[in-house]
RNA sequence: CGCGGGGUGGAGCAGCCUGGUAGCUCGUCGGGCUCAUAACCCGGAGGUCGUCGGUUCAAAUCCGACCCCCGCAACCA
């Protein structure tokens, strides 16, 4: 574990979040990975390593130049505005990386123009050029498969796009025993084990060449003496983990990459550990360069027991969160609610009961309770202990050493179970000594410094312990038990018991964790979400207000005038016939009476409406909408509904009066 | 046979790999306490561990079959 290389010399740690690719703003999901780097990385170096701990944004690619096309910008402008919103999020959550790399970084380019020279050089069979025709998912970036004909993706699919083209290959089948080999030698290599088990067997399955270059973008890094071509994702992306401390500079990299090469975790998300494990290390094998020494897969954040995404508009945003309960209160919960490698829940009614269960009532509350005494009963300043008591008559073991054994392990929630078991212990030791009884006996005097200062002492520990996690509340409490400087310098080889000063002067915190209402942090949060959603733009803070149903393009203000609002034909109409849609689960085909004429319409309402009840419903409609084909069959209009709730729950308008078919609605 | 995840007290989960008293958080009920953020502490009630079968002295855990739920595929104008 702690071998270091050099004597003397601080082992280095060298940790990576994935590159995050540049084509809109990170969810909740994205800031998890994150957040979790940010904790390994706050925790190594208070066990006294060199951390290099990087992220950064992927920003070539077909999506982008597309996205920027849509856009009317510069796939250059798109990224450059994007990965500022990327930065500005880590800022805001208080990510410590020591260095953010962009794929269209110079820097970055030398890199991987020098890796594969390198490579070239070194194993000159491993790159060829060939004829590739397949099928390739370009949202996924994601092969597949080999043959011209038609098919969608299966990760997404979405049909893949058919691709023909003289390209780059690496020759990934002559890796399979060596990777089969790695695994053998180096069962950690892929954590957790089960997700070694799913990359050994695809490996064992048979690896097909891999294309590394294209022709038909533009948008990418230029193959070196053959620049028609451009550098294809995979090869791209995961050379980042390179450049980003520096191997782009000269022959042999950076000072900085000499130092902290081999990376000694990637983190990344499930979905892209084969990536990972079995290309990464396949290039750099080929390079002769040294492997990382671990690929961890987290699972996913389901929200609310789904799959995020944004076309179902229950994506989670970290900034709201973080605005309404703080920056610790969004940690906390992601690494304890979760076993850590598996896929997690993300709800919020979760995240306010932990945050007031854990957060407010345990540590908040013990932090108040213990210096709220100190400062009544001894001037604040900190008692001296009295030898004859035994400081450890609460303390069931040594919690340093079980919470660190936790960490080093990745297993966070056991290791936040843990503390949080310790707090509880403290709680109940000052309900056993009952300090506020025996304080104003003098007899007692001897027994109360024993107890406060127990108490101070192991909130200080606690304190220290749980700090890559709660970053900011733990340097308040820190500071309040007269601790000098950053808690995040503290080496945590230095935790034992018995570190705190008598007389160390205290002073009490306004509340760290004040308790929140549930109702109105959710209404907060959710106020937020909306406006992130559909940002109204120089609208003011809205507050509470749901995005309304906008239908024409804003004048500039965000209103639009009564021309623009009169080019919707609105009419009532009267519902004749309702039928599911084999194979469709949420969409409904439905025939409606708007006067003159019976119109069929796809509405998306099945998971809210029984087809039967529809019947002579009378609803709003949309009668001039271009119509649009779904499921093979065509949509002559739109029924209009609110959305419901945070799952968005379609509720048809309608009529409380009686009012005939046809009429217009205005 | 599409891929993947899952079914454990009211809710959310851990335990399963490496069989042997079913554990945690929230909620609930009762009690205690009043230093503290209506908080904290103690105790109780509540579970045929999806179903059936097998292995075993012993199964939530191993094996087999089946049922059900969820995500993605795949529409939500």
């Amino acid at each position: 574990m702690s071998q270091s290389e050099s004597s003397g010399a601080e082992p280095k740690f060298y940790l990576t979040t994935p590159i995050y690719y540049a084509n809109s703003r990170p969810h909740v999901g994205s800031a998890y990975t994150t957040i979790v780097c940010d904790v390994i990385a706050r925790y190594k170096r208070m066990c006294g390593y060199d951390v290099a701990f990087v992220t950064g944004t992927d920003e070539h690619g077909v999506n982008i130049e597309r996205a920027a096309e849509k856009q009317g910008i510069t796939p250059a402008e798109l990224v450059d505005r994007n990965q500022k919103i990327f930065r500005e999020l880590w800022k805001l959550l208080g990510i410590t990386h020591t260095g953010f790399i962009r794929t269209t970084s110079n820097e970055h380019a030398r890199a991987v123009q020098t890796l594969v020279r390198r490579t070239l050089q070194r194993s000159p069979k491993a790159i060829y050029k060939a004829k590739y025709e397949g099928r390739y998912c370009i949202y996924d970036n994601l092969y597949v498969s080999d043959t011209p004909e038609p098919v969608n993706c299966p990760t997404c699919g979405r049909p893949a796009e058919l691709i023909s083209e003289e390209n780059y290959f690496f020759r990934l089948s002559a890796y399979q025993d060596k990777l089969l080999q790695l695994y053998t030698e180096q069962p950690d290599f892929v954590q957790p084990d089960f997700r070694m088990n799913e990359v050994r067997s695809f490996v064992e399955a048979g690896l097909k060449d891999v294309s590394i270059s294209r022709k038909t973008i533009k948008w990418g890094i230029p193959w070196p003496g053959d620049p028609e071509h451009v550098f294809y994702v995979w090869y791209d992306a995961l050379t980042s983990y390179m450049s980003a401390i520096g191997y782009g500079e000269g022959a042999e990299g950076s000072a900085d990459f000499q130092k902290y090469w081999p990376a000694d975790v990637h983190m990344i998300g499930k979905e892209i550990i084969r990536f990972h494990a079995v290309y990464w290390p396949a290039f750099l094998m080929a390079a002769e360069l040294s492997l990382p020494r671990q690929i961890f897969a987290h699972g996913w954040l389901l929200f609310e027991q789904e799959k995020m995404s944004k076309s179902k508009g229950n994506v989670a945003y970290p900034e709201p969160i973080v605005k309404v309960l703080g920056n610790d209160a969004l940690r906390y919960y992601l690494l304890r609610e979760t076993v850590f490698g598996q896929d997690g829940n993300f709800s919020r009614e979760a995240l306010v009961t932990r945050y007031n269960a854990d957060l407010a009532n345990g540590l908040g509350n013990l932090a108040s309770r213990v210096l709220a005494m100190i400062e009544s009963y001894f001037e604040s300043h900190v008692p001296e202990p009295t030898s004859d008591e035994s400081i450890t008559k609460f303390v069931s073991g040594p919690i340093e050493s079980i919470v660190r054994q936790e960490f080093d392990a990745f297993r966070f929630s056991t290791a936040m179970q843990e503390i949080w078991r310790f707090i509880s212990q403290v709680d109940a030791y000052l309900v056993q000594e009952k300090p506020w009884k025996i304080a104003s006996d003098p007899i007692y005097r001897g027994r109360l410094r024993e107890v406060l200062y127990s108490a101070a002492e192991a909130l200080r520990i606690i304190t220290a312990l749980a700090h890559p996690v709660l970053p900011d509340a733990t340097q308040e409490i820190w500071r309040s038990l007269g601790q000098a400087g950053r808690l995040a310098d503290y080496p945590l080889d230095q935790l034992r018991w018995g570190g705190l000063k008598p007389g160390t002067r205290i002073s009490k915190p306004e509340s760290v964790f004040p308790r929140v209402e549930y109702k109105e942090a959710h209404e907060r949060i959710e106020a937020m979400e909306n406006e992130i959603r559909n940002p109204v733009p120089s609208a003011g803070l809205g507050a509470g207000a749901q995005g309304a149903p906008a239908a024409a393009a804003p004048t500039g203000d965000g209103k639009i005038t009564i021309e623009d609002f009169a080019k919707i034909e609105l009419r009532v109409g009267v519902v004749k016939s309702a039928e599911r849609i084999q194979g469709a689960d949420r969409l409904l085909k439905v025939l409606v009476d708007i006067g003159d004429e019976v119109r069929q319409v796809l509405a998306g309402i099945a998971l809210s409406y029984a087809p039967e009840d529809l019947i002579g419903r009378k609803v709003v409609i949309v009668a001039n909408l271009a119509p649009r084909k779904m499921r093979g069959l065509e949509s002559n209009g739109m029924l209009l509904a609110a959305s419901a709730g945070a799952d968005g729950k379609p509720v048809l308008c309608t009529f409380a009066e009686e009012i005939a078919a046809g009429a217009k609605v205005k």
